[in-house]
RNA sequence: GCCGGCGUGGCGGAACUGGCAGACGCGCAGGACUUAAAAUCCUGUGGUGGCAACAUCGUACCGGUUCGAUUCCGGUCGCCGGCACCA
């Protein structure tokens, strides 16, 4: 009996092996491969399954991209280490941030080691790193020299729990993206970054990527471009007039009356002596309901300013509304109502009893007694003066420049995209590089003396005032201009997490560059990334983000290209039982750990891959490891035995080993990943069949080991080298498929009677049809009765009789 | 409400471009080996009927196209994800 296959043993020996001898080494010669794994934050709970997923995922790719190709593969690992979870641990436990994620990081390294993959340490990152996050206040720096950072006070979303402003981005259902607790407004002057500027590039350049058109779909969604015009509204009596934005100016007869946002400037001015205690009233209230507030209010509101403006167009007085179902900074706060042809404009003029005009004609007909806004843009117009008789649809399209050249009005263009609120009032982020100087204004820290270095504090409390607590630090605070040399106060915001996962990916491979972010050499030899793997829930905000860091970082010319991600993967969650998300407070969280040990790094990498399709959710049930295990202990045993057979290749077996290569090989480029694992089985099936019957030969095996590989490395490598290899399995080369081994020269066919099977036959892979059909008739025997109709015949799978 | 995605055995899941539904694995049942157990190996395993060959139903539900539908089309239900008054 040969040697029995010991995961631990064998799993030592090469992890040893290969720190000594990596197999992964750039030789200057070999094309780059960039294989990115969306860098964890390091929590304190540690690794469980689920994250073990993404980087194996990422691990088997890089790999088969090794053998496949010879590639250079950068697979770097880092840390997204600042944020809320060990500012608040630190608030709890009085321990400085920096210390108890140094020992996180050392913890989930460790756990990552387990893994296996060619993650290269020296290329890591940490984003609290003053050596790194000099260059992300160097990016804020270029920002805001190049206008694109600005300060705003502004009525910002304000999370009440974790005390600090928030992104649009970082509102979900308006609630703390990150907490769950009910958003609210408030006022702060707070730094903003102008990425709507990038508004139409970024939606452009969807186009160039190899993304999932599910992203390339939220993201464009969280873009919201509509085309549309502006259109000029005189208030009737005053100097003042009112510009709305519509997508609709088709309908622009049918405007019955007006609606502006209540925090529009215009809002109190338009109230009259009757009206101005019940407006006042109206804009105090929407000052104080909070995002879910306002959310929940199905029922509209509103209140009647007094006031009336002219419709340009026809010259008729419109009533002008206040109600917060018009957003204030969306368009230009202050919208035209056709209700009509419009659900809200409709439901609001229902309510409020005002008249409902309709331009455009449903089945050529005005519709009686109008229950409900007839929202379809077509039709043709009517009640619409000079534009009577057109169509509708045709009428949408050329209206915003006939407005125009009518002068009351602009054709224009509108996102849903608002500008990234970047301040935030917590400890633990980037010193936001910023003096306020009374003469000088906001000065930039001059770029030499940058990293701002983060001070200690006393307490990492935030003060809830909307106050950062840097701000309790007077000689941090207290400084002198750059630019004037006068006493001046330092900005006491800091930066969102967000800020140095934005670029950290460029960081990698220059990372201890002090001198330059990233080398423009390095940056265009080894960027950017050619597959960037990660959950589907930084879809919309990691995501945009870097892409819109990366297109101002080409604008200024630190790199040469405008998308840092070619390619994107999202791999699904793994879950606890019935799909409940793992965590520590529902107590089913797997770790990895124990599995390792017993099972060893290479089941467990190939499980993680067995459970389901890479890209869907899974249930873990630990139960399913012992079938791969099974796998590779059978494998094992194989390839042990046959080693030493000496027996040649039958055509047979070439045929196997073809078709084997063929199958991986697929599967793999198609990331199907759980079928690459499952067609791992069957072959070993076959070929420990193949083993009892006549034996197998050692090629067959070497390159079964080879195709296993980037699944299984340890194994892998171990078998290659009993096979009497000396070099690693690594730089072996991905074998290739000889399609003509693979024929085969007969073929089974099925034999169906009216679409259903009758009987199976097995026919030289030649035959033509006429033989094909008459032998499917024999096998059916006295199945065939009755008067055939029609005879079909697909070459190769099967044969159908239609009879009546 | 709008926009995506999904629905297949006891379970996880296969099925290329419309061509033998249920690969592979888990679990379960039976057998071999063992004093015994574990491990391992072999056999079986969608439902119903039958000793059996076989028949029949079956991919959420209803209908359509087709010689043939898990796959395409229309509708219904359910689950998951995204957006949520964007004018």
């Amino acid at each position: 009996m040969a040697v029995p296959y010991n995961h631990r043993e064998i799993e030592q020996k090469w992890r040893k092996e290969w720190e000594k001898n990596p197999v992964n080494v750039n030789d200057g010669k070999k094309p780059k491969y960039y294989c990115l794994d969306m860098f964890p934050y390091p929590s304190g709970n540690g690794l469980h399954v689920g994250h073990w997923r993404g980087y194996v995922i990422s691990d088997v790719w890089s790999r088969y991209k090794m053998l496949n190709g010879g590639h250079y593969i950068i697979h770097p690992m880092g840390w997204d280490a600042f944020g809320l979870p060990a500012e608040n641990y630190a608030i709890k436990m009085g321990v400085h941030p920096a210390k108890s994620t140094a020992e996180n990081v050392a913890n989930i390294k460790k756990q990552i080691n387990e893994i296996a993959a060619l993650y290269d340490w020296d290329m890591e990152v940490n984003t609290t790193d003053p050596g790194f996050y000099k260059w992300t206040q160097w990016i804020f720096v270029k920002m805001f020299k190049e206008g694109l950072a600005y300060e705003k006070e502004m009525p910002i979303n304000w999370c009440p729990s974790c005390k600090t402003g928030l992104a649009n981005e970082e509102v979900v259902n308006g609630k703390c993206e990150r907490c769950g607790a009910d958003v609210t407004k408030k006022n702060l002057k707070q730094w903003m970054l102008r990425i709507t500027k990038y508004a139409d590039r970024l939606l452009a350049d969807l186009d160039k990527l190899d993304w999932p058109e599910k992203v390339k779909k939220m993201q464009a969604d969280w873009i919201g471009k509509s085309y549309g015009a502006e259109v000029d509204f005189q208030v009737d009596g005053m100097e003042e007039a009112i510009t709305v934005y519509t997508t609709r100016p088709d309908t622009l007869h049918g405007a019955t009356f007006m609606v502006l946002a209540p925090e529009h400037a215009l809002a109190a001015k338009l109230a009259t002596e009757e009206t101005k205690e019940a407006v006042e009233k109206y804009i105090y209230d929407a000052s104080m309901k909070s995002n879910v507030d306002r959310l929940q209010d199905k029922e509209k509101t509103g209140v009647f300013t007094g006031s009336y403006a002219i419709n340009p167009l026809n010259g008729k007085k419109v009533p002008i509304w206040l109600s917060d179902y018009v957003l204030a900074d969306y368009g230009t706060g202050a919208i035209m109502c056709v209700p009509a042809h419009d659900d809200r404009d409709f439901e609001f003029a229902t309510k409020f009893n005002i008249p409902i005009i309709q331009v455009i004609a449903k089945d050529g007909k005005e519709i009686e007694n109008m229950t409900e806004a007839y929202t379809e843009a077509n039709g043709t117009m009517i009640n619409s003066g000079d534009w009577n008789g057109m169509e509708s649809s045709v009428l949408k399209k050329e209206a915003p420049e006939m407005i125009e050249k009518m002068g009351f009005g602009r054709k224009t263009t509108n996102y849903k995209l608002r500008d990234w609120v970047f301040s935030r009032q917590r400890y633990w982020g980037e010193p936001i590089p910023i003096v306020h100087c009374e003469k000088c204004g906001a000065v930039p820290v001059p770029e030499e003396e940058l990293p701002l270095l983060l001070p200690e504090v006393e307490s990492y409390q935030p003060t809830g005032t909307g106050e950062s607590p840097l701000a309790d630090i007077a000689e941090w605070v207290n400084t002198t201009c750059p630019c004037c040399g006068a006493p001046a106060k330092r900005e006491t915001n800091t930066m969102p997490q967000w800020a140095g996962s934005s670029w950290y990916f460029l960081r990698y491979v220059d990372s201890k560059n002090d001198k330059e972010l990233v080398s423009r050499e390095k940056a265009d030899q080894y960027l950017p990334v050619d597959m960037y793997i990660g959950g589907v829930e930084h879809a919309v905000l990691h995501l945009l983000y870097s892409r819109f860091y990366t297109k101002f970082l080409y604008d200024i010319g630190v790199v040469d290209f405008e998308e840092p991600f070619t390619k994107l993967f999202n791999q699904g969650m793994i879950t606890g039982k019935n799909g409940i998300k793992m965590s520590k407070s529902k107590g089913n969280v797997v770790s990895p750990d124990d599995l390792v040990r017993d099972y060893g790094c290479d089941s467990l990498r190939m499980y993680e891959l067995f459970v389901g399709p890479p890209e869907l959710d899974s249930e873990w049930d630990d139960r399913g490891i012992d079938g791969v295990y099974r796998f590779i202990t059978r494998f094992w045993n194989l390839v042990m035995d046959n080693k030493d057979s000496g027996v040649e290749a039958t055509k047979e077996m070439l045929k196997v080993r073809n078709k084997m290569i063929f199958d991986i090989s697929q599967r793999l480029e198609n990331f199907s990943l759980n079928t690459v694992v499952s067609g791992f089985m069957e072959y070993n099936n076959k070929l420990i069949d193949m083993a009892k019957n006549g034996g197998v030969d050692k090629e067959t095996l070497k390159t079964a080991v080879v195709l296993l590989a980037p699944f299984a490395p340890h194994i892998s490598e171990e078998l290659w080298h009993e096979l009497g290899e000396t070099g690693s399995v690594f730089h072996a080369v991905w074998p290739k498929a000889d399609e003509k081994a693979m024929v085969d020269d007969e073929k089974e066919i099925a034999v169906q009677i009216n679409g259903k099977t009758k009987a199976v036959i097995t026919v030289p892979a030649d035959i033509d049809k006429d033989s094909a059909i008459a032998a499917g008739k024999e096998a059916l025997g006295d199945k065939l009765s009755g008067n055939v109709v029609k005879e079909i015949y697909v070459p190769g799978r099967i044969i159908n009789i239609v009879m009546k």
